[in-house]
RNA sequence: GGGUCGGUGCCCGAGUGGUUAAUGGGGGUGGACUGUAAAUCCACUAGCUAUGCUUACGUUGGUUCGAAUCCAACCCGGCCCA
């Protein structure tokens, strides 16, 4: 395996930079390279093991995600070696990293499914191919061997005190709500994993700090150089406020087909614009359009590019564009629903019910009470409004929003 | 283990026997406006092929014409003591 090309050229290391929130340890004038990661990645004779780990927990997978990954994907052309961590194991007892509740506990075959599901995902965002890139390990490889002995050693190589300082787990002992003793175990388990691949650097979100400080300390205990922790930033949602995740609905999944993907970024809250640009791009930063519409669509185009390819990516946005303009039949890529599961004759609110563009039938009525439901762009008001066959509205678009389309088809 | 306080809708949080899916806020969805943004204003915010019916206030029973509200047991959590 040839070294690290960066080790050749002593190139700039703005790949390592870009969106990075903090280096630790980090002593930008010090030659010593365990101190200074420019330093060590100058002199390794060596491809460094970069550690990332995921737990699977959910079967998605979302831009938020992806931004530590894609630094992972720079080591990775840099000539490094991204060892990404499934926590099968961990995800089994929950990170309590930001969470105010107790993660509720996964099947190992929920997990199993996950785990792949996930690395179908990160297709496009990580180098697969290229041999000595890239490495796969699950934590319960070596987790689920842990004996009781080696269980104290980590445990006692931190105090309670140090972990209630864990931002976390302040706030619930402050707040007065359960904490649980495993989960005292979540960082030390993660921190293990460091040991276990020998890593030189790990990469996580800016809330990972204490789980990647807490790897370094149980290298040091099985005597190996502590690695290096690269916190990149928590990726806001689409709503601008709260950081982006699944369950608030603010997200953007990987796996998610062009148009949604793409009609979800170019609404993306201005103030973000410039942080969604420098964490999931490359484009230079001081090159970009002056009015924040062209920038939002700029975004989304580039975006939706590289999960989907540059034709996909056009066509997304010349749908999104035509879906808005109400031109209906330009529409290619939209959803259909066959008529053929429906027993006529069908009132209005049961048809926008069945074909998903509503939870409940009770909600569409609502919805069409709102007058938020349209019939090839022409608002619907009569909620009992009745097809007596198939014909009628077969090929026909039904809307809700302006974001949900559905086309009726046979 | 003992004492004590508490468990309400997506979330927070009122409500303490009597029309009512249950005040208010947040969030969400829809509408107007707009740049498909933000801000603002308005509406909706249990389910049902539905002018009515069915489920809902930790669980299960009980008292009552009638309970989220009273009683009992149980489950879960916080705090204090051990």
């Amino acid at each position: 395996m040839s070294a690290p090309t960066s080790a050749s050229t002593p190139a700039s290391f703005d790949w390592l930079h870009r969106g990075t929130t903090e280096i630790f340890p980090h002593q930008p004038e010090s030659e010593d390279p365990n101190q200074n990661l420019t330093q060590r990645l100058m002199q390794c004779d060596r491809p460094l093991r970069v550690k990332l780990g995921i737990d699977p927990t959910g079967t998605d997978i979302h831009l938020g995600h992806s931004i530590a990954f894609r630094k992972l994907r720079a080591f990775q052309d840099a000539g490094h070696t991204a060892v990404v961590i499934i926590g099968d194991f961990t995800a089994r007892i929950g990170d309590p990293t930001g969470k105010s509740e107790v993660r509720k506990q996964l099947t190992e075959e929920q997990v199993k499914h996950n785990a792949q599901s996930y690395l179908d995902q990160l297709r496009p965002v990580l180098d697969f191919d290229t041999p000595g890139r890239l490495e796969i390990r699950y934590n319960s490889e070596w987790l689920s061997k842990l004996d009781l002995s080696k269980i104290l050693e980590l445990l006692a190589s931190m105090t309670v005190g140090q972990m209630l300082a864990k931002e976390g787990f302040a706030e619930r002992f402050n707040q007065e709500s359960p904490i649980y003793l495993h989960e005292f175990l979540y960082p030390l388990m993660q921190g293990y994993d460091s040991v276990a691949v020998d890593a030189d650097v790990e990469l996580g979100g800016t809330d990972q700090k204490f789980n990647l400080a807490v790897g370094r300390d149980l290298q040091r205990l099985f005597n190996q150089t502590p690695q290096f922790g690269l916190l990149v930033p928590i990726l806001i949602g689409t709503d601008g406020i709260q950081k982006m995740s699944k369950s608030l609905g603010n997200y953007v999944g990987l796996s998610e087909d062009a148009l949604t993907m793409y009609s979800k970024l170019e609404k993306t809250p201005d103030d973000q614009l410039a942080t969604y640009f420098e964490l999931l791009t490359k484009l230079p930063l001081d090159s970009l359009p002056d009015n924040p519409r062209d920038r939002q669509k700029q975004l989304a185009l580039e975006v939706v590019t590289q999960f989907h390819g540059a034709d996909t990516a056009a066509q997304a946005q010349k749908d999104a564009q035509n879906l808005v303009a109400g031109s209906t039949g330009a529409a290619d890529n939209v959803p259909e629903f066959s008529l053929s599961s429906v027993e006529f004759p069908v009132p209005i609110f049961y048809l926008v019910s069945a074909s998903g563009l509503c939870k409940s039938s009770s909600e569409a009525r609502k919805q069409i009470k709102g007058g938020g439901v349209k019939l090839d762009g022409e608002k619907v008001t009569d909620m009992n409004l009745k097809f007596e066959q198939a014909e009628e509205l077969s090929g026909r678009i039904l809307q809700l929003g302006k974001k949900k389309f559905v086309r009726l088809i046979p």
